[in-house]
DNA sequence: CGGCATCCCTACGGATACTG
DNA sequence: CAGTATCCGTAGGGATGCCG
């Protein structure tokens, strides 16, 4: 069953995407992946599975509505992988796939920037409040 | 005049930021970095400083509001600098801080994953939305 | 040229309640 | 345990118009 029609081949084959265009695709993709919560799941996960409810521990403060959507947009993506065992109760794991591991890398360093830079950030912005 | 207080440099001394946590300041810092205009900014000014109409021509399909506010927020911020230019017109243009370059080089590697891996996502979302 | 102020709408995201 | 479904407030963000 080729669903995969010339076109789209073509649409593969090309490699100039560029995320300046508002109309293109990898726009939208960095789009969703600069978001908070894609960011501490990720990076959350990095040191291998954890499960649902270990997740919802580790991100201190997420509701389930954004845990369960932000994975879903990371399964969908194929940047996390959802494995359910049927046992009594169920039992779901995440674990970042091989493409999940390429975005850590970048990503896993915006948050230590984060972490890391918090002073200097305060004290501009507190220059920046002073002087107006 | 040591607006500083000893709570603040308290604070400032700190360095378990830990963006894991609610209420850590680095939490809302990562959620501000963690933005689509906050990227492309950053990685449209990292071949020198741009004005406010070379910045508005490269980010296709950016508002006016946008691309203020997210100026101006990385200028409170410490990772841009603004320089008026008091010509007839008005000259201002943007270039990066040192603390905005340090932030450049993880985001800008997240910028290029999103361009490089569109297709893999694309083909991952097929596959997805295929089996269900 | 490089903004700021305003209106307005949507969709992000939290709280709550219910289910296999 | 690991979700789904619903309601609902608010803030993100576009469009438009005005100003130094």
């Amino acid at each position: 069953m080729a669903t995969r029609t010339v076109e789209q081949k073509k649409r593969e084959a090309k490699v100039a995407y560029d995320a300046y265009l508002a109309e293109c695709p990898s726009r939208q993709l960095l789009d969703r992946i600069s978001d908070k919560w894609v960011t501490l799941v990720m990076c959350a996960l990095q040191d291998g599975p954890l499960r649902y409810s270990g997740l919802a521990a580790k991100l201190a403060g997420v509701s389930q509505k954004m845990l369960t959507q932000t994975l879903r947009s990371l399964e969908r993506d194929g940047l996390v992988e959802r494995t359910v065992t049927p046992s009594v109760p169920v039992r779901v794991d995440y674990e970042l796939t091989p493409l999940g591991g390429s975005l850590l890398i970048p990503i896993s360093h915006v948050k230590e920037w984060a972490e890391h830079n918090m002073t200097s950030v305060q004290r501009a912005r507190e220059l920046y409040d002073a002087v107006g």
